[in-house]
DNA sequence: ATTCGTATGTTATATTGTAACTCGTTTGCC
DNA sequence: GGCAAACGAGTTACAATATAACATACGAAT
């Protein structure tokens, strides 16, 4: 099977920050040095993080207690601007490594291992959208992820 | 674009608990008078409901305090054996209509009043799976839900 | 200077989910 | 019958996730 190709360009580091910090502010909002660090923390993590997870992480860095509640409010601006996803089957957050663009997305989420991959293919999402339109569902958003062994756990 | 269509029966009522019954038995569990009560409860209500949902109407029904606890333990059991369904984006439960086979299953939820949809796409649910096989996964379970807005909560 | 909007802090609380241990019943075995 | 094993459920405690309500800080607009 062929996966849909993304000719987009991938950032990380100091890029996507970059990318990230043109994306919010395009849209209206200010890149503060709160959501700096809590983008900054969510994008160090290898694998979904909870919002607790970052708040611990942005406390370290910060040198002072952050709490979840501020670290909650930031995640909802990024899921909102699409710097960020959320991962539904595991409460969690992983940074949108190409903010630009929209797509829908879906994660592959290792249930050994926690590491998530993730995969654009407009077609599969393109078909859940009509499938949700067609039973007279509007402005769909589908949320598709999948639960399973990633190959280097299968390997044990 | 066509739905895959389902030629089994769905139950509903007596007959859905009759269903339900006779497949849990089959995996070798007992069909309990709690299990009866906590399938019953979830059978009633109109839309996902948590754990604690549940649990609170199940106390009623037995006139004592059933805690949310023996009521997570059952419902996994549930899922386990296909008789009931989570909606990860809700961390909620649903009934299964049709326990005796075996789908992938896409939920279409309302995000303004929460009513659930439930439709069997196998094509779609096939595509992922095979996504996340080319991706080096297996054993994948496809968790495919789509937040939207439905046809009633749409006229206003 | 005052007011307003925005971002964040702070505290409290609600909701969802697990862990650990106990008790009672049934089943099979001697 | 007595006993142990297996299972279902009760109970208590707690962990993890999420939201609500209100306070404060600060810059921009009037």
């Amino acid at each position: 099977m062929f996966m849909a190709r993304h000719d987009h360009q991938l950032h990380e580091g100091e890029a996507l920050k970059k990318a990230a910090r043109e994306r919010l502010t395009r849209e209206g909002e200010q890149w503060t040095d709160m959501r700096a660090s809590v983008f900054e923390a969510l994008a160090h993590f290898d694998k979904p993080a909870s919002a607790y997870d970052i708040a611990e992480a942005v406390s370290k860095s910060q040198g002072r207690r952050v709490a979840a509640n501020s670290v909650y409010r930031i995640l909802d601006l990024f899921v909102n601007a699409n710097l960020a996803r959320r991962v539904e089957s595991a409460n969690a957050y992983v940074a949108n490594q190409h903010p630009e663009c929209l797509h829908d997305c879906i994660f592959l989420i290792c249930d050994t291992c926690g590491q998530t991959v993730h995969i654009d293919d407009d077609s599969l999402s393109g078909g859940v959208r009509e499938a949700a339109r067609s039973a007279g569902f509007s402005a769909p958003r589908p949320v598709i992820e999948v639960r399973g062994t990633c190959s280097d756990c299968e390997h044990d």
